[in-house]
DNA sequence: CTCTTGATTAGATGAATGTCAAGTTAGGTG
DNA sequence: CACCTAACTTGACATTCATCTAATCAAGAG
């Protein structure tokens, strides 16, 4: 036997898993499809607008995903402006293959 | 502007949150990791021995697992066999493009 | 200062989830 | 037949979660 098929890490598997659990929601899809679809960034209320459910709901959402840094936040004035985080688009895609079994240029890193 | 933006459908993004869903939790990016590398079929017996959690518990995530396709199951005798869903390999990460607004070859469909 | 508007926070509630222990089913074997 | 072993199912328990309403906060405009 070449080598004894150890799974990925409980490590690994947690930090991975805390990506896809970001995005384990019909709403946060949304939201993070509309941002990167929109190229400019995007204030609560236009989001809000974009996927119809209530202003909280979407704020907390938010949250959740500038925790896992899927998108960032900058406070202009009175309103936030919500963009999503360019370097997730590129490497969240390798994370799914990691996961897969595939091959993958570089270690995904999303930071 | 251009297009207003639309999200996702709400359907579309229903799905592919299922599919996050699925791998939402580090025991079943394990097994699934584990399956992938693995390229031969696994019994529930082997996969209880590499990820040291309670039979009861993998025997449901890989219910969960096969629920959505990501593994395919056989019964034999009176065990039973599990493996990867090859179709899944390549088109799950092709999903995390479509979400991240990537341009991909061919829309996602696994099954 | 007061009002308005956009956004976050707090609290509540109902639903779903991960885990394990114990019980059950079903294929092989003596 | 009785036994054993691999797997599935059930029930319970504690967590987590998505959503809403209401309350709070912060920045401009009058």
């Amino acid at each position: 036997m070449k080598h004894d098929a150890v799974p990925l890490e409980r490590d690994s598997a947690e930090e991975y898993a805390s990506w896809f659990k970001a995005l384990a929601d019909a709403t946060r899809i949304q939201i993070v499809s509309l941002l990167a679809r929109h190229r400019e960034p995007m204030t609560v209320g236009q989001i809000v607008a974009a996927v119809r459910i209530g202003q909280s709901t979407v704020s907390h959402h938010l949250k959740i995903l500038s925790e896992v840094r899927f998108v960032l936040v900058e406070h202009r004035g009175t309103s936030s402006l919500y963009r999503i985080n360019q370097a997730c688009v590129g490497c969240f895609p390798s994370a799914a293959d990691v996961v897969m079994g595939n091959p993958v240029p570089v270690a995904p890193a999303c930071d």
